[in-house]
DNA sequence: GTATATATTCCGTATTGTGGAATTGAGTCG
DNA sequence: CGACTCAATTCCACAATACGGAATATATAC
């Protein structure tokens, strides 16, 4: 189905960044002709997966997407059983948590939990890049090594001098990711930043993935390793509940 | 687009109760031939809105509609503004809060503050029906009112005996809401649940909708009335909040 | 009031989706 | 272990449907 594949990217398209375009951007950043953007985003208002303003506006993804999104959230355990233990593992380390979730296909992080005035839990439903985020490396790294290629297939963007972006080093990043145990993001999405970070699993299945991020200056390589246990005894308390409560 | 209404079908059949669905199941449901179907999952599995479990295992909805839902939220002010209001409405009325958002087509329940152990507020992204919920009514009434019976176009479902689903009497009902200037949900979707609600507007446009709902034991005509002041206040400070730091 | 930029509609063409029937594969029971 | 069953998957000839360049309509700027 040609037509999907061009839904598609115009769906890429819009971002948290720039959450409103016009047939022109969308034009531009797709490469395809105006009066065929135009056809798609008529056929998504209709199903409600797109919405314009007014009626002549700027177009943004519709909120059904987030009730399907919500849909597919609810058959996944992994933020149900990780909620508690993200919670203790944010006052152990104080600091931020963040929880992601792998259908298999996609990876989103859902939840970051972060001491801020209330200690309210911050909810974020993002895609980040795998290849360099704690989170993202920790599942790819526990995934089949041909699955893991597969997942690296379009070209990996550059963020910081330090993302790996040569598919083979990427590679052997998770080699030792995974006899290590845990995976590390050395400044690798953003300057300053570092992350710790560990697989959860359901039934021998990578189901999603739960780390520890901060700057640099906190993050020395001693404390990594300390934050490693942390992180690790974590995810397997998680994997463990699951394996016990899950369907 | 005519296979785009089709994919609508698909994505329709999952629900937060039946999130695994296998191709036998879709195609009776939307009344689609088998290969029609396997091929339109083919190509959503190819862009990440469907998920496979193994090979020829059970079609779920990708985590990718979440993140794209997730940029559909991003772009509105309600989640944000109405996050603080909404929870110091639970505390005056230790009743259950809803927030719901609006696109101008589709009504999601992001938001469901509880009275539980921690306070922490519990995060529910679902698809109600409008027009038996409190905070579906309030959106409805704030509508213009062929705008509003096109939101009814297809028959209500029934939920109990209290369900208002003939069009012109929704459409008194509404009226009713309107000059008001708060919705009623009086055992409309659920026996023994009623509801207060009020829209949440935006440059005169509503955005979304927050409620509050309980037993009916509580509920009575006289403590609604209080707790529609106190509904409509609450929705009168947020739309006042998006109005002075929204875009 | 005119110009300009942008969204929208039109329409003949051929590419693309269609779905009944055949095939393949997984699981199960004797 | 091999035959059976049931559902998922693939095939393919047909024609319906999507395609997109060009023309038109509408909003905004000057």
């Amino acid at each position: 189905m040609k037509s999907l594949r061009k839904i598609s990217q115009v769906l890429d398209c819009f971002t948290p960044a720039e959450p409103r375009l016009d047939l022109q951007t969308l034009a531009e950043r797709t490469g395809l002709p105006k009066a065929t953007i135009h056809r798609l985003l008529a056929s998504l208002k209709e199903i409600g997966l797109v919405v314009q303003n007014g009626n002549r506006g700027a177009y943004r993804l519709g909120l059904r997407l987030l009730s399907l999104g919500g849909v597919a959230l609810s058959d996944l355990d992994v933020p149900r059983y990780a909620r508690k233990p993200a919670a203790m593992l944010m006052n152990q380390s104080s600091e931020a948590v963040h929880v992601c979730v792998f259908d298999g296909q996609n990876v989103v992080s859902i939840d970051r939990h972060e001491m801020s005035e209330s200690n309210n839990e911050i909810i974020r439903l993002e895609r980040e890049p795998a290849y360099c985020t704690g989170t993202g490396k920790a599942i790819l790294a526990a995934l089949p090594e041909d699955t893991a290629r597969t997942q690296l297939t379009n070209d990996p963007e550059r963020y910081t001098s330090n993302t790996i972006t040569d598919p083979k080093l990427l590679m052997d990043e998770l080699s030792k990711t995974r006899s290590r145990g845990y995976s590390i993001d050395n400044e690798e999405r953003q300057y300053g930043i570092r992350c710790v970070g560990a697989a959860i699993r359901h039934r021998n299945k990578v189901v999603g993935a739960i780390s520890l991020t901060g700057p640099k200056e906190r993050f020395s390589d001693d404390r990594i390793t300390v934050l490693a246990d942390l992180i690790m005894a974590t995810a397997e308390r998680i994997s463990l509940s699951i394996e016990k409560g899950g369907a």
